[in-house]
DNA sequence: GGTCGTGTACTGGTGTCATGGTACACGGGT
DNA sequence: ACCCGTGTACCATGACACCAGTACACGACC
């Protein structure tokens, strides 16, 4: 019900994990104080190793994102909105940047850039559905 | 004088000089015909194995865009610039529907891309300075 | 023909990732 | 008090990618 996990990828499993649940955070879709699905049910459901989802997990708490409750199960801080919706802006800066230094250094236009852009935009627009987020 | 590496990232060494080799020729820089550096001279002019050099040039001749010489080097294949500016269209375009994906899925409207998107490219433009490509 | 430079193949070391298994400490529920 | 579920820790294993070192085969050039 959660996540979307596509092993095999380029990016580590523990860290899509990570990368999910900062931005499930930064959208609201996860709360402060709400609780995420435990260890072992989280593993079953997307049919992978327990090691790997408590690696993600430890990984969120040493970014202060995450909160364990001895013997209850983690809970999201609800201080980490601003942490993670700072960590989405630089991801997707940084993320544009490369895109740009490889694309200008490629001998792309800006001009190309703006019209690539918006394509995708709304391709993306129109596969999420007509309507606006589903909350 | 020609391609600048960063060890340690995230993307393999051979990897960014197959990139870099792709948008050169796409660019214009490098043009069909033209001779690329040596492996071993490439190789200490960047202080890498030469084994590694020769792995990206490797890719790059079963990519269609280099052609071995034997005994004198690797030259620039004549037919290989549209298969480079469709690399690249494919490479940037795959990038950008990876980095709005997550963006949208974060919580982030089309405003705040464009807004993000038109910063980064004036930053971009500004930082190769303010003459064009220098060609 | 010999030397040089070229690309290439083989081998090994190292690090990361994912998995599996086991065990432990803690707290909530009955 | 007792079990159960929780996160956590540790070790070992297998697979895979990256990279370095070395040696080889081929062709140009003198």
């Amino acid at each position: 019900m959660f996540f979307s996990i596509e092993p095999g990828g380029d990016v580590p499993i523990y860290e899509q994990i990570v990368r999910q649940v900062k931005l499930a955070v930064a959208d609201g879709v996860l709360v402060g104080g709400q609780m995420v699905p435990s260890v072992r049910q989280l593993a079953s459901e997307l049919a992978i190793n327990p090691n790997t989802i408590a690696r993600a997990y430890q990984q969120l708490q040493t970014d202060l994102v995450l909160e364990p409750l001895r013997g209850r199960g983690m809970i999201v801080r609800r201080d980490s909105v601003s942490r993670c919706t700072k960590a989405r802006n630089s991801l997707v800066g940084d993320a544009v940047r490369r895109v740009l230094v490889d694309a200008l250094s490629g001998g792309m236009t800006p001009e190309d850039l703006r019209e690539l852009f918006e394509a995708e935009l709304r391709r993306q627009a129109e596969l999420a559905g007509p309507n606006g987020s589903t909350k």
